[in-house]
DNA sequence: TCAGATACGTTGGTTCCACCAACATTGGTA
DNA sequence: TACCAATGTTGGTGGAACCAACGTATCTGA
């Protein structure tokens, strides 16, 4: 029986793999929930962990340009999970905090995406998924989040 | 100073860590060769291990939908890295098989993605690049490439 | 045998995301 | 003051994963 398995020029590329690994887990994330609430719960978990923070900012923690940003600021703000003011220090900025709404929305897209993760790394043992989360750390550590 | 990092809810996310070096991996090609020629490597890599296959067996050993697979197919051949013909045992298929010139792009880019996998795991020795490779082979192994 | 289901290629369209270009406003600096 | 840099905003491009529908060809089972 034929094996139809990639290609071994394929399977020995990480930046081939990843990129099938994080289809994976888009398609898992889908049958979940809306596909952009992805976007919107890396906007809202850097929020919750460092508090209110402007567009550009958020931008540069997250490696996502400040085109895309306000995209995901303006849909976070029409449904009320963020609320966005002029920063009077600095009024170029706009000052984007999360609402008690938004840290509600925040723990349920986060329960999800835990589930997500389990289902993904279900070929895993805790000790190999934690050497894996910790290599890939290291790679994107060693690389600077471009975009601002 | 204000560490930039991201949170950690994303930080230990593999599915989203995954993402961002895939994002990573893309920026480092499209500053060597088009970035639809990873495309192309993709098929052209298949064709050399397996020999010709149908589009339909294309999409499924690559994890691409047939859709997609017909625009790459059509894009190689313009280019005359690529022959189609119909499979004269079943009129469904078609049969497609890498030319010389074909081989030899697949050549050249795959110098170009070494070059890129060893800018993006700058930051692993050897052995962690093994491990890092084994993992998300493993990960990838344990769900079945559904696309066809 | 033949009628229905299935596989394949193809066309056309949608969505998400990364990216580029340009602009007005504001702040910092020489 | 004159210049430059940062910010937010709008509009647009391209790649890739999808979904829907169609015609042709093959297979299956009644």
């Amino acid at each position: 029986m034929t094996e139809p398995g990639p290609p071994a020029l394929l399977r020995t590329l990480v930046s081939w793999q990843t990129g099938r690994v994080s289809t994976l887990g888009a398609r898992l994330t889908a049958a979940r929930m809306p596909l952009e609430a992805r976007s919107d719960f890396a906007v809202l978990a850097a929020l919750q962990e460092y508090g209110e923070l402007s567009q550009a900012e958020l931008g540069r923690r997250l490696g996502l340009d400040r085109n895309n940003v306000n995209g995901i600021v303006t849909r976070l703000e029409n449904n009320g999970h963020v609320e966005r003011r002029v920063d009077p220090a600095d009024r170029r900025r706009n000052i984007v905090d999360a609402t008690d709404a938004g840290l509600r929305y925040l723990d349920d897209l986060n329960a999800r995406a835990l589930d997500v993760q389990d289902e993904l790394l279900i070929a895993l043992d805790p000790g190999e998924r934690q050497q894996l989360q910790a290599l890939l750390e290291k790679v994107l550590a060693s690389h600077p989040a471009q975009p601002a």
